[in-house]
DNA sequence: GCGTCCAGGTCTACC
DNA sequence: GGTAGACCTGGACGC
């Protein structure tokens, strides 16, 4: 599909922002969608509006204290009023240009933990992307290691992602929930090798076709409600809806509980799934509100902290 | 090579 | 209400 209608808009996110960090993460994960084209400060990407594909094509010509993000949205059709503005207030979301983050800013500084970290990826924020993708990943991370999810997630897109064509680039999409809801199980789990995971995922779907609440309306709810009807979702449940809920989490697992455990405590644990809680109220004692953003500033410094504190997290 | 274990959770049956 | 066990798959590991 090619796009050739361009709209442009100007985003001029609350300061301290980082427009690489934030669409870029050190961590390496996407910002919408895999396969994103990033090539000297501007990237190409796109996300559906709808049943509609745009293509983005976003630059920052700011600074850190003076940000602004220039944002050329191409479309097949001509864009209406309403979907221009609707664009416009989902870029807000995902640059995540409304948060004021100077509280998080000082506390870090302080902060025995926080304060490289924050010092390195200063201006980063937690970009909350749409639904059906977040729900991807979260189910996919289930019960497997990086890799194996990868594999999951490269399979998916290969065989029900969207490619789109616009300003001479290439851009690959998630999966649409109506694709994955009329997918077969059994392709499901044969193609993507999604195991037990592909009667979830497939169940998922369907419920997002039939009608369930979108990020902008699980952002106004509060935070136990959206996570609560997150988790009426099939094979979605604490862990996965705390990845998924626009409202910071502390979304420990396994995994991330080692870390922090040694990050808190001084010491590994032997009994990652055992801590959580306990790893959880740690953060929530030290952090508090701010503790969401402190979980994606750490887990996209792991090679920072690790020279810190003389262990290899990357290994974990 | 081959068998076994386990991983960035969730659900369900059973007590 | 709490908890053990099953669930797909593939990489790591021991033999």
């Amino acid at each position: 599909m090619t796009l050739s209608n361009r709209y442009t808009t100007t985003i001029k996110p609350i300061p301290p922002y980082s427009f690489e960090y934030t669409v870029r993460k050190p961590a390496g994960w996407p910002w919408l969608t895999p396969e994103e084209v990033y090539e000297n400060g501007v990237l190409w990407t796109a996300t559906r509006i709808g049943a509609s594909i745009v293509g983005l094509k976003l630059k920052s010509t700011g600074t850190l204290k003076q940000p602004c993000v220039i944002c050329d949205v191409f479309s097949r059709e001509r864009l209406t009023k309403n979907q221009r503005l609707m664009i416009v207030h989902r870029l807000r979301r995902y640059l995540d240009a409304d948060e004021d983050i100077r509280g998080f800013c000082q506390l870090a500084r302080k902060d025995p933990i926080l304060k490289g970290v924050v010092r390195r990826l200063c201006g980063m924020r937690d970009a909350v992307s749409d639904l059906f993708p977040s729900l991807l990943l979260a189910t996919t991370l289930q019960l497997a290691p990086i890799t194996r999810s990868q594999q999951m997630m490269d399979l998916l897109v290969k065989h029900y992602g969207d490619t789109v064509c616009f300003d001479g680039k290439r851009v690959v999409l998630w999966p649409s929930a109506e694709s994955i809801a009329e997918a077969s199980v059994r392709d499901l789990q044969r193609k993507c090798k999604l195991g037990y995971r592909a009667k979830n995922l497939k169940a998922i779907a369907q419920s997002l076709v039939k009608g369930f609440p979108d990020m902008e309306e699980l952002a106004v709810m509060t935070p136990e409600d959206a996570k609560a009807k997150l988790m009426e979702l099939r094979g979605i449940g604490e862990y996965s809806a705390g990845i998924v809920s626009p409202h910071p989490e502390f979304p420990a697992d396994s995994w991330s509980s080692r870390i922090f455990h040694i990050l808190f405590f001084g010491r590994n644990t032997k009994v990652p799934k055992g801590v959580i809680g306990k790893v959880q109220q740690e953060a929530e004692r030290r952090w508090g509100t701010w503790k969401g953003l402190a979980f994606i500033y750490v887990l996209n410094d792991l090679r920072g902290l690790s020279k810190r504190f003389g262990v290899d997290f990357t290994s974990f």
